[in-house]
DNA sequence: TCCTTCCCGCATCCATCCTG
DNA sequence: CAGGATGGATGCGGGAAGGA
């Protein structure tokens, strides 16, 4: 392996994968409804004051002031407003590869599409800031603030969810665990990692995340960090890239060590694979 | 929920050999 | 001769059980 590397890069990288769509805010009349109908992005709504009914194909679910409910794509929703005290909410829509990562961490789910937050803490400043910023076209800078706006916001969110009573069978945190182990690995498997230095970056120790993520992946991981290498150098197996130079770039100074792992995993060894496959 | 200890299997390292 | 594969020794990581 090559020499241990001092820094260890950040633990979730994905956040650029999140897209800001819109949102806005108002306060509707007495019975005013939406749906039925489905959204092709992910919609959180929060409710400032009054009170109204959320519905999916499953439940209904009575909301009122200082709780929220989101949209996953692709289900069917409606939503009412109440008869005598009608809800004024504010809504923020997006999507994008980290967002179901970040959703399932804060415990939301299409069957738990439910959370409460305090109606003056930073959840509900968050979602304001977000929405001036979307009311202001005049800047070049407004993609940047609407995006920045809108983790902040999730952020605030999470942390209101995490704080909130605990469900004794809330599993959210230790998916969080095991998602930032998965995104541990994946930022870092090109340098010469081991698990205790993922257990160290989580701040748990070595023999807990491993015990979480066997259970969670189904296998242990370190063999899981070997696969994403091995599945890495695959990839890589298809350029014109030496067996060394490949091995160096996917976290192996040694590229024995990797032939060896190489051949474990996909039964041919580096340079055979390359020959059967048609490769350089 | 998180950590510790013990024990064993396996990944890694080093030396050597093979192949084109 | 360079690039790649194999064999044996060693230390790290995983599983189980139990404690704080």
């Amino acid at each position: 392996m090559q020499s241990r590397h001092p820094r260890i890069k950040h633990t979730v990288n994905s956040c650029q994968d999140i897209k800001f769509y819109y949102a806005g805010t108002e306060a509707c009349e007495s019975g005013q409804t939406w749906g039925p109908g489905v959204k092709d992005h992910y919609k959180i709504f929060y409710i400032h004051s009054g009170r109204g009914t959320f519905r999916t194909a499953a439940a209904e679910y009575p909301r009122s002031a200082g709780d929220g409910f989101f949209l996953v794509p692709g289900e069917l929703y409606d939503y009412e407003a109440d008869a005598h005290d009608p809800w004024k909410l504010s809504w923020v829509a997006f999507n994008g590869e980290a967002v179901p990562l970040y959703l399932e961490q804060a415990g939301l789910s299409y069957e738990s599409p439910l959370f409460t937050c305090p109606p003056d803490g930073p959840t509900r400043q968050s979602l304001q800031a977000m929405i001036e910023a979307d009311r202001n076209p005049d800047s070049f800078s407004r993609p940047l603030r609407l995006t920045a706006a809108l983790y902040t916001f999730l952020a605030a969110l999470l942390d209101a969810i995490q704080a909130g009573p605990v469900d004794p069978n809330r599993s959210s945190i230790k998916s969080y665990y095991v998602a930032q182990a998965l995104d541990f690995i994946e930022t870092n498997y090109s340098w010469s990692v081991s698990i205790e230095d993922m257990a160290h970056a989580l701040g748990l120790s070595r023999k807990y995340i491993a015990s979480l993520f066997k259970t969670a992946v189904g296998v242990p991981p370190q063999q899981y960090l070997c696969r994403y290498r091995m599945e890495k150098a695959r990839e890589l197996m298809q350029g014109s890239l030496s067996i060394k130079e490949i091995s160096y770039s996917v976290g192996y100074s040694d590229q024995l060590i990797f032939s060896r792992m190489f051949k474990k995993t996909f039964g041919y060894a580096p340079k055979e694979y390359r020959r059967k496959s048609g490769g350089v």
